[in-house]
RNA sequence: GCCGCUGUAGCUCAGCUGGUAGAGCGGCGCUUUCGUAAAGCGUAGGUCUCCGGUUCAAAUCCGGACAGCGGCUCCA
């Protein structure tokens, strides 16, 4: 594979970091040191010797001195075994690892090897005779090259942090300390990338969750269990009203379900036996065992069993959005990403066989109409989500079954053009999935919409229903999420706007302010107007929800106020404005002055 | 869960190597009625996250708990 320029300066740049961590703690035992995203990182192990953010000077002066030096890579061929010995001369047992691996397969990557012969000796057959090893600034390494050919033309760097991470990934192996930098060809491009760090912290959606005070937490209540503030709890009310909406059109009746179910449904289910670790446990006085709900599916199982089917009643369709409950690691927690109550909206169709695949486009065209109301519909990708074929005893269901989801999801994708990438491995516990990725402000991917087929929930709760020629049949389940989690969606919807919500979902949507208490007359007037304006879109019907700000305040005063809230329409009105029978309106886009009369219309086309 | 860092007023933060706390914003009060991103003055807010230890003396040093942040691992 043909590397670019800079992931070349970048891996010498891990060597360089290596070198120079060889020269201040001459004990260090290396792991691997690759390229990644904007820079590299190096494992090392320490032993009881800890970095911190106060070494990172040193460190990267003991670079720059190795960098000015001006060394060159030197490369050598060493026979494998010849390689092993000076991993073990030199104490490096990461190495002699590694070198195992690649004596006996070929390679170094954990995920390519069997997990039990991972860094295991072999006296066989070597898959490789010799390995590629380079030379700089005192400090020599395993490495496959390729390298720049003098230390001096590295460009820049800068240490950003220390972070623990397991040997091959892997929580049963030592602990190393993960050293990251970022590397740029040029200064102006290191500052640029800094620079782009700085904004997207702007919009951090933790952060714009305070400013506009949206969520918050409190230590009493506990870690990942967010409280909605008024704000906060209308943008989710609109999303939803939205989705439920969306979903009615398409035959989607909404239902309740309690938060607490006896274990033995979870039982039943799968999900004990899966997540059981993750499953909060409930016991009533009497002592009876009750687990909160980890996910919505088997409650709703039991709406449909409570009687009899006929084949002429499906598809039946269920929606609810609700809260769920999750036992995540403590350490995985943190903002609304991932939380301890997570509110789900969630929705289930029982069909038959012949009537899965229109259900799934439906779904699809529900995800496809709902995120391109919200102009996100391009910037994310597909995964079609199956099994891991080597490890069937982690699934619930039959072979065949899942065989004939896979095939059917697959045709979906291809007839509707959704180009979805195989994941293997990455299937629910009880069929195939289709998931829709979106990027975050940091650009990370966040799974949000997904579909999924299951053949097996059915029959482990034994619900049929009747068919024409009467005989007792298992029906199939489609789940499926559009926004996912309500507490994800925000997390996207607050980075994709940077707080800046589309009219229709802004907390507040307008904001009267006025210059003197003199137009008190007129702004009930203009009240009046927002009072009898009722938006259409995407929701029919929904009344404006607006403040006057009628401070003894500067206006400048309340024109920032309003912006930092982000309230998209603000309404200036003084006795300029009054004389004209007019309002001046700021949003985003500028200032204009609107004609009273006109002002519902000029809302509306927003 | 694991590794590292952090925890001072509602918010953002200052407080050097131990001598029991400060600013700005916000709140409240008064003055000001001022047309495009912060009017002026005054005033009230803190068991320095919590528990324990060292010390004549702890926001400051040590240990533990809790919480936040950055990662690792995991994610129905």
């Amino acid at each position: 594979m043909e590397k670019d320029k800079l992931s070349i300066m970048r891996h010498s740049l891990a060597h360089i970091m290596a070198a120079a961590i060889q020269r201040i703690w001459p004990e260090t035992k290396f792991g691997v040191g690759p390229v990644v995203e904007n820079g590299f990182y190096y494992d090392i192990d320490l032993g009881d010797v800890k970095i911190s953010e106060a070494n990172f000077a040193k460190i990267e002066k003991s670079m720059r001195e190795i960098i000015e030096y001006g060394d060159n890579f030197e490369q050598s061929e060493v026979p494998i075994d010849e390689a092993i010995q000076w991993a073990r001369d030199s104490n490096q047992p990461y190495k002699e690892e590694l070198l195992n691996d690649l004596k006996r397969s070929g390679t170094t990557s954990a995920g390519d090897i069997d997990k039990d012969d991972l860094g295991v000796a072999t006296d066989g057959e070597s898959a490789v005779e010799k390995v590629s090893f380079y030379k700089n600034g005192g400090f020599v390494d395993l490495c496959l090259g390729p390298h720049i050919a003098n230390t001096k033309d590295v460009g820049v760097f800068k240490i950003m942090r220390i972070a623990g991470a397991y040997w091959r990934g892997d929580e049963k192996n030592p602990q190393m300390q993960r050293l990251y930098a970022v590397a740029f060809e040029t200064q102006a491009e290191l500052d640029d990338y800094m620079e782009r760090l700085e904004q997207s912290k702007l919009r951090d959606h933790r952060r714009l969750g305070q400013e506009l005070d949206l969520f918050c937490f409190s230590d009493l209540v506990g870690p990942g269990l967010p409280l909605y503030t008024p704000r906060g709890t209308m943008i989710i009310s609109e999303l939803q009203n939205c989705i439920e909406n969306v979903c009615r059109g398409y035959g989607f009746e909404k239902v309740k379900t309690p938060h607490l179910a006896k274990r033995i449904l979870f039982e039943t289910s799968g999900h004990a036996g899966k997540f059981g670790e993750e499953l909060f446990s409930v016991e009533s006085p009497k002592g009876h065992k009750f687990s909160l709900k980890p996910v919505q599916c088997p409650h709703q199982t039991q709406i449909y069993a409570s009687k009899v089917r006929s084949y002429k009643d499906l598809p039946i369709r269920y929606m609810e959005s609700d809260k769920q409950y999750r036992a995540e690691k403590t350490g995985e927690i943190g903002g609304l990403n991932r939380v301890f109550a997570i509110t789900v909206e969630d929705g289930h169709t029982f069909c038959r066989v012949d009537q899965v695949k229109q259900e799934v486009i439906n779904v699809v065209n529900i995800i496809r109409d709902f995120y391109t109301a919200l102009g996100l519909w391009d910037n994310h990708r597909v995964y079609l989500s199956v099994r891991d074929y080597a490890h069937p005893e982690k699934y619930i269901g039959d072979a065949a079954d899942w065989d004939l989801c896979e095939s059917m999801l697959q045709e979906i994708s291809d007839e509707l053009g959704l180009n979805a990438e195989r994941s293997e491995g990455e299937a629910a516990l009880y069929g195939p999935k289709l998931d829709f990725m979106f990027k975050d402000a940091m650009g990370k991917e966040i799974q949000i919409p997904t579909v999924q087929l299951d053949f097996a929930t059915p029959k482990r709760f034994n619900l049929t229903y009747v068919d024409r020629d009467g005989k007792d049949i298992n029906p199939v389940m489609v789940h499926r999420a559009v926004l996912g989690s309500y507490e994800r969606f925000l997390v996207l919807l607050i980075e994709h706007f940077a707080g800046w919500f589309p009219l229709w979902l802004a907390p507040e949507q307008v904001r009267i302010l006025t210059i003197n208490d003199t137009v008190g007359d007129y702004v009930t007037e203009v009240e009046e107007v927002l009072k009898n304006t009722v938006l259409m879109k995407p929701v029919k019907y929904r009344e404006i929800r607006y403040t006057v700000d009628d401070r003894n305040e500067s206006l400048g005063k309340k024109i920032r106020e309003a912006t930092n809230w982000k309230i998209p329409v603000q309404l200036i009105i003084g006795q300029k404005d009054k004389d004209a029978r007019e309002v001046s309106i700021r949003t985003q886009s500028g200032e204009e002055k609107v004609a009273l009369d006109k002002l519902a219309d000029y809302l509306l086309a927003i």
